[in-house]
DNA sequence: TACCAATGTAGACGAGTGTATACTTGCCGG
DNA sequence: CCGGCAAGTATACACTCGTCTACATTGGTA
């Protein structure tokens, strides 16, 4: 039944309570089949973890204070290690060229296209090991507690800003985008692959054609982004 | 305290028992400030209508049955009116400039700017003379309920498809894409618009800049695409 | 050794929930 | 006028929920 093990780094969680532990692998574990975190009890929680109904005023306040610890671990689980693995194909993908060769608005398409590709197959790769983990974190997104909202933008903006400063560092636009621009199209691009991620995993038949549609679609606004800049058409708002 | 009205024209609810009817605006009203759809009581349901919790049983199957009544009530009020005055705007739009100037790759870039401007002006317009319809239908869109997901998913879908079905008929676009491609972008901007939809009623001071952000989201996917498209370079998935 | 804080357990309380059965009311066709 | 039917109500039962108070076990430390 249980096939996913999702191993559970515990960076800090080491220090944690076993208890602790045990109800945030089963907040996982339900809200990941069953309904939304927030309308998790406090008891199912703790049947599913096989403890007393009462330990978990021990460790939290009430569901949306272990939320909060979730996305805590949830954030630390995604950011660097993404972080890292995205680097890694960038440097891959840029050695492979050193000749910069733009072909179109300051552009350099196949480069693009080949970092984007890697970023994206990363990224769903990164899904695939951590199913609950998304699945629960967009739900929440979407959700209905404010403060687990907030946490999980900020996670996703953590995300666009680190793809930001990667796509700065690298190259990788015309350079009369500036640094803000940037950012923006980052955070675009970030939501679009947080939402699609709950779609990647509910339709395991067309994990492909999904892959493939999110890498055209960051490709489609890249371009689109350089395109319109080199023309001088590009109206982002300020903020 | 309640002065949203959101004035429900109750197309085919006219027939309806008043009960129903009740329940379905007690739903509406409660999922808007309260939690999400699937978690709401029965009992809670009934007593915000004011009615005897047994009358549900009535109408009702569980709380999914009301989603999907709920849903289709939703879809009739948004879609003939949304594709009516997005038509007319399109007209409105192509009428002013008969000379088309193809400035761009088959693009005809203030043509396509005016007619994306009035989209996003007359969608979020909709959004805010409707919050809780949004604010449920985004919410269940990301929800648990797998049968609640999927209508909601078809209405997006129906607004894509309408919206695809315009934009070949007005000749926004470059004549090389066919149809399909046109039918998946115009999915995706469908998709976007929704999703930015929550945003935009959770961030009063922000509605200026998230109109004209996701103005500029589309107006930077459509140019990719049609950029793209002209250089052979478009890559969408069959399906 | 004795204390103490952290962790987990036990049992009980009132409130709220979904559901079943049975009852009342208003309406409409014959 | 009457019988049936749909809409809504009343009451009751078993269950789960969040929370409270009290108790047991552990490990470290003075």
């Amino acid at each position: 039944m249980d096939a996913e093990l999702e191993d559970v780094p515990a960076r800090q969680k080491a220090t944690d309570a076993p208890g602790k532990r045990q109800l945030m692998a089963a907040a996982l574990r339900l809200s990941s089949t069953s309904r939304s975190l927030s309308s998790l009890g406090l008891r199912e929680l703790a049947r599913e973890a096989g403890l007393n109904p009462n330990t978990f005023y021990r460790h939290f306040r009430d569901v949306d204070d272990l939320g909060m610890a979730l996305i805590d671990d949830i954030s630390s689980q995604l950011r660097q290690p993404l972080r890292d693995l995205r680097r890694e194909a960038a440097a891959r993908a840029a050695c492979c060229d050193l000749l910069r060769q733009p072909q179109l608005f300051g552009i350099d398409l196949q480069r693009g296209r080949r970092v984007t590709h890697e970023t994206v197959q990363l990224f769903f790769d990164f899904v695939d090991q951590h199913p609950s983990v998304f699945i629960i974190g967009v739900r929440e997104l979407h959700g209905s507690s404010p403060v687990l909202r907030q946490a999980l933008v900020k996670v996703m903006d953590e995300f666009a800003e680190d793809m930001a400063i990667d796509l700065l560092e690298f190259n990788l636009l015309p350079d009369n985008l500036d640094q803000g621009k940037v950012r923006q199209i980052s955070a675009l691009v970030s939501h679009g692959l947080f939402n699609q991620a709950l779609d990647y995993l509910a339709q395991p038949e067309r994990k492909m054609a999904i892959r493939a549609l999110a890498e055209e679609q960051i490709i489609m606004q890249f371009t689109g982004a350089a395109v319109l800049q080199s023309l001088g058409l590009l109206q982002l708002p300020e903020n």
